[in-house]
RNA sequence: GUGGACGUAGCUCAACGGUAGAGCCCCGGGUUGUGGUCCCGGUGGUUGGGGGUUCGAGUCCCCUCGUCCACCCCA
């Protein structure tokens, strides 16, 4: 048996690897306009970083991380997702003393998790984080980024904005507390899997899939109910910003997000026809985590977008065609047909040599290619210095000498 | 971690418990200097791996690994 992939890691190959390319460029460029600037940070940190920001209690921290001690001792983690490693960043250059700082990230996140469609142990994810800004017009700017490059992928009417708030240090305490009591007082009618979640995240037990759970949670207090009254302000502005804007939303006191540190503002674009992983791209607020990871109260926005999820969504965008084959015809025109090769590039053509040998595998291999023009170095044009191109969809061709040639691609 | 379905050539799939096959792809020839069509030929498999039942296992049984889908969780 050869040596096959890490479970759950693939290999991205030809179109789909210039699909997951084209959503990293798109997300970043676009990011850009917004004022959000690339930053690339690291796959490995340390274990604790995770541990005080995503919860101890979260999946993800609990079984999900590939974790392992170097060579000094230190518990290093790869990376399950972005936003802790930026807020780290963002601390240890001092910038929380600099002002706004709007950033964009992309790369691979890890996972320990059974794999399934959508669902993957190593995935990519493009981030973006915005740190500084309290106000609910970071929000909204933020869910208009992430709308525009759902809209520029072509998939924005397969996909739905659910939006919800989670509420703050002032008033989610309260909230859970009651939401506990509630669930308690009916805990033997909850599903095994809800019972626990009463424990490590109540709020979780609101979105369970079991039909007889949701029907004891008719009368469960909702977060939305009871936020402060700064909570509702903003909450009220993210909604008015999202209508002027003309974003469409749907209000879902179920989102509730997996990760410790949301507070206010939790969102969720979710698609269709994609199983059970749905959640394309999901985000929220978290004013409390720059604290939390020993820095001062400075408020952040932010949302990651899973590249794969989205590629399913995606078209197969066919491979790009050279311009041009090069066929060599005898040996002593390998070299020679190479300078071509060289000289159409530098003109700026998408090049292909076809390798030499024989007539037949390389025209063969130019029609593979798919390209537009074989470019063909044969020994009696040569000594006139000419080469000889041939239209491969009509067969016609042409002797020329490299000036021509070169006009006569750029035709079409 | 739990449950279910499925593993035969690079790909898509056949083969009643009785000689492992087809199509596509790939390589070569027909055409020592002209492809995509056509014709001819060829490479390619320890039937995921191991064990068992049987005169005989791709086929039945057990274990294991892997894939997919769902649960859980999440992008």
């Amino acid at each position: 048996m050869r040596i096959q992939r890490v479970r759950g890691i693939p290999d991205w190959l030809g179109a789909d690897a210039a699909r997951l390319r084209l959503l990293e460029e798109q997300g970043i460029g676009l990011a850009r306009q917004y004022g959000y600037q690339e930053v690339v940070l690291p796959v490995l940190e340390p274990k604790e970083l995770f541990v005080r920001s995503i919860g101890t209690h979260t999946d993800i921290v609990g079984k999900e991380m590939y974790c392992f001690e170097d060579r000094g001792g230190e518990a290093i983690c790869l990376r399950p997702e972005g936003t802790a490693g930026a807020v780290r960043a963002f601390l240890q250059a001092g910038l929380h003393r600099g002002g706004t700082q709007r950033w964009c990230y992309v790369g691979p996140m890890f996972r320990r998790e059974r794999p399934q469609k959508g669902r993957l142990r190593q995935f990519t994810q493009f981030g973006c984080e915005c740190f500084g800004l309290a106000s609910p017009a970071a929000d909204v700017e933020l869910l208009a980024l992430a709308w525009r490059y759902l809209d520029a992928l072509g998939v924005a009417a397969r996909v739905r904005l659910l939006l919800n708030s989670l509420g703050c240090s002032v008033c989610r305490p309260p909230y859970r507390e009651r939401l506990v009591a509630f669930l308690e007082a009916r805990r033997e009618r909850l599903c095994a899997d809800c019972q626990a979640r009463i424990t490590r995240n109540p709020m979780r037990v609101l979105d369970c899939k079991n039909a007889s759970c949701q029907a004891e949670l008719q009368s469960a207090p909702h977060m939305l109910d009871m936020l402060c009254d700064a909570c509702r302000a903003h909450f009220a502005e993210v909604r008015a910003g999202l209508e002027a804007l003309g974003i469409a939303y749907r209000v879902d006191p179920k989102i509730v997000r997996g990760l410790d540190y949301y507070t206010r503002t939790a969102f969720e674009f979710v698609a269709e026809g994609l199983g059970a992983q749905a959640t394309v791209l999901a985000g929220g607020r978290y004013d409390g985590l720059v604290k939390a990871l020993g820095g001062p109260d400075v408020p952040a926005v932010g949302f990651a977008a899973g590249l794969e999820r989205l590629a399913l969504l995606l078209d197969e965008a066919p491979l790009a065609a050279p311009d041009a084959v090069v066929i060599a015809l005898g040996e002593e025109m390998l070299a020679p047909s190479l300078k071509v090769a060289e000289a159409l590039r530098r003109e700026g053509f998408f090049v292909v040599h076809a390798g030499g040998g024989g007539a037949k595998r390389q025209f063969r291999e130019a029609d593979r290619q798919g390209a537009r023009w074989a470019v063909i170095v044969g020994e009696d044009e040569w000594k006139r210095g000419l080469v000889r191109v041939k239209d491969l969809q009509t067969g016609t061709q042409h002797e020329l000498d490299l000036e021509e040639a070169c006009k006569l691609l750029r035709t079409d």
